[in-house]
Order: C-alpha cells, then structure tokens, then sequence
DNA sequence: AACTATTTATAAGA
DNA sequence: TTCTTATAAATAGTT
C-alpha cells in the first residue's frame, strides 16, 4: 500500500527502514488493538528494534498474564511431545547453575579489589598481579585521554572568553570616550554613569581557570613525576 | 477496509467474529513477518482466540528467546511488582534477574581487568584506579608474606639436610676406619665396596637450593628497588 | 472460499 | 517527525 511495490526483503537504506518501522509500527500496533476488540482475543505484542528499543502491545489482562498463559500453553505442547524436558527441576538445575556461576565471578571480583587473597597461591596471586598492572596502566591511560580532552576543550573555551573579554574592553574605552564628552556636557545631571564592564567580565573567565585547575589537581595522581600511587608502592 | 466502515467494538455475531478473526489475524501475521523482515526487528505476537485457541508468530531466534531478552528488559519495572509464587513465570523471572546479575558482576570484572573503558567516564575510571592501587598492594604484601614463609620453610629443611649430612659423614668415617681394618684383612675378595653418601646427599640439598632460587628470581619483580612494574608505569 | 467495492495502510516526497 | 497524496493492500459484506 503505497506509492511502489515493495520487496519482502531487508531494507538496506538505514534512514528509510527506521522510518518504515516507524510507520508500520504504528499500523502494527494498530491491527492489534483492532483486531483485540472487534474479535474479543487476548493479544500480546514484543517488538525490538533493530537498534535493540522495545516496543510492547498487550490486552487489558497485562503482558504477564498473557506470557503466563503462553507459557502454560506452550508447556503443555512441550510436555506432549518431549516429556521430561522442561520439569520443575530441570528450572531448578538451571538456577543452581546460574547461581554458582555469580559466586565465581563475585570471588573473581574480590579477588580483583584485593580481598580473600587467602584462598590464592603464589602462582594466582601473581597471575591477578599482572593482570592489575595491565590494567592501571590501561585505566591511566584512558584517564589521560578523557583529561587531555577536556582541558583542550577548557583552553578554547578560555580563548573565546579572551576575546570576548579584549572586544568588550574596546567598546568600553570607545564607550568612555564618548560619555566623557557627554559627562563635561551633563555633569550636572548624571554623574558616575560609566557602566563597568571591566568588572563583570573578570568572573566568567575566572570560571573557566578554576575549572582547568581541579582537572590538574586530579591529574597530578597519575601523572606528577613522584606520584603518590608510587610512593606508596615504595614503602609498602 | 471493506464495504463498510467498522466500528471499533465486539463484534456482537458469533459467526461473522469468528469470520473477522480468522480474515484479521492471517493480516496481522503477515504484517508481523513484513515488520520483522523490512526493518530487520524482532517480533513476538501471541494471539489467543476468544475461544481460547493459540497463534502464535516469532522472528527466527525463537519465541523463548525473545520473551527472555524482554524479561530482562523489562526487569526494572518488574522488581516493583511483589515477589510472585513458585510458577514457572516466577522461574523465569528469577532466570532473568539471575542473568542480569551476571551481565552486572561481567561488566565489573571486564572493568577491573581494563577492558571496555569507553563505558566509564573520568570519575568512574578514578575509582576504579584507586580500587586496583588498594588491590595491588594488598597483594604485593600477601605475596611477600607467603614467599618469606615459604624461604623460612626452605631454611628449615636445609638446616636439617645439612644436620643429617653431618650425621651421615661422621658414620662414614666410622665405617671407613672399620672397613680399612676389614679391607687390609678382606682385601682380595671385596675391592671397591664403599656406599657414597656424599655424593647421594648433595643433589637432595641441591633440589632444594633451585627452588628457593626461582622464588627470589619472581620474588625480585616486586620488591628489588627499581622493579619492572615500576619502570613500565613511569613510562606511561 | 471467492469476489469486489471500499476502506485503510503506507511509500515516496516535501 | 509530520503531512500529503498516489497507490498498494486489507478486508467487510456478499455470493
């Protein structure tokens, strides 16, 4: 339904297949709610697209009822063809399973930060060692790069905040200038008229300044030629 | 579409919804399967006949599949929800909150070994850092502590090997003294009958000696002055 | 199940 | 994303 005829393939354009899923979804949607209604079925609906957002349909009895009922179904289905399969125990096994695997990996986790190093040998211990190292030196790597990024980012914005600041003082003297005319003209009337732009201007750039300096005071932890990190090594 | 407009109610005629539903839902698969293909999405339709019948579409990865990865999607809000009874949804959830679990503790480890840094930004990767420092020296000092145990222990076995050498060479010139009396009396009929303690003994201690050394030789990497680690993380 | 007059959905373009 | 519009598709009512 459309201006052409349309293959049921993939479409490669990635503008065009967003904005069809975003058109058919509606419509998609759409029939479900009608056909819901006008038939008196119970429907449920999990979309995911392909850049992996979920979109969701269900009848008034909500999602996991529907889920619940499908999996009743299906369980059913499945028991008629494979029984055995799919028992209570085998859920059971498979939470065992999962469950061990989460106290492996929060062990590893603790070994990681330094904790029940008890339960290691030398040979493990020095195994987590250098994979510690390896990974410090990743992290300060990582960490130079974000800070790098960020004080070049600072050092722009502080030139714009110069140069703004230097046109300012310009039209200032230019304003001064003027008003001094003025003011030898309309002494009487208006004294001390001058606007201080001098003074306003001053704190905007101080922003940017203490900004660049507590970067550089974190900074200082992995890049200063003693650092602390390594002094500490040192005595340990 | 049809004859006549279609008010979005029950349809009130048994047959005629029965009718609709069958003309509907084949529709609506057909548009499930477009969806999925066009827009290369993942789709899960469970429809439910008001008679109670099953219909059902999935995209390839299979119905279970998808269900899950939507459980998992859907935790957050699920964890608002009471804990429900032993049923086999209530398994499945637990299932997928197991999983999410482990895709947690995963990221983590992932983390504290170096990798997919691009996640964290700079204050997450301070603390992980600090984490690893902590980590680090902890296992340096347990390191040391079992390698010190460890050259006692070694100490201590030589000391005795040692005693028992001793021992050993006191008997031999014993016997010695005893045999050159036997030897000056026997000497045709047994020549060359002495057992060599010495020579026996030695490789005993030596076995010993090379065990301690390959310890100091890994020992070194964390506690000479200037250690390998050191000199790596300066020339980051 | 077919048929077909209509309504609906949507592809393409703006 | 939203609107418009020409056209393809779906389907209500009928046979």
């Amino acid at each position: 339904m459309g201006r052409g005829r349309v293959q049921l393939k993939r479409i490669e354009n990635k503008i065009s297949r967003q904005v069809t899923f975003s058109k058919r979804r509606t419509g998609f949607l759409k029939k479900a709610h009608e056909i819901s209604v006008l038939c008196d079925a119970e429907v449920a609906l999990i979309v995911f697209s392909s850049k992996g957002k979920l979109f969701e349909y269900s009848t008034h009895s909500s999602m996991d009822t529907i889920l619940e009922r499908y999996e009743r179904y299906a369980y059913a289905e499945k028991m008629l063809t494979a029984p055995e399969t799919e028992t209570q125990a085998s859920w059971t096994l498979e939470s065992s399973k999962l469950k061990a695997k989460i106290e492996v990996l929060e062990r590893n986790i603790r070994h990681y930060v330094g904790e029940d190093l008890e339960q290691l040998n030398l040979r493990e211990l020095q195994y987590v060692e250098q994979q510690l190292e390896t990974a410090l030196k990743r992290i300060r790597t990582k960490k130079n790069q974000l800070m790098h990024e960020s004080i070049s980012e600072l050092h722009k914005k502080e030139k714009e905040l110069r140069d703004k600041n230097n046109s300012l003082s310009k039209k200032l003297k230019e304003n001064e200038k003027n008003s001094e005319q003025q003011d030898s003209m309309l002494q009487v009337l208006q004294p001390h008229s001058v606007p201080s732009f001098a003074t306003t201007s001053a704190p905007i750039f101080m922003g940017a300044a203490m900004r660049e300096e507590e970067l550089a005071q974190t900074h200082s932890v992995s890049t200063s030629m003693i650092p602390l990190w390594m002094i500490r090594h040192i005595n340990q």
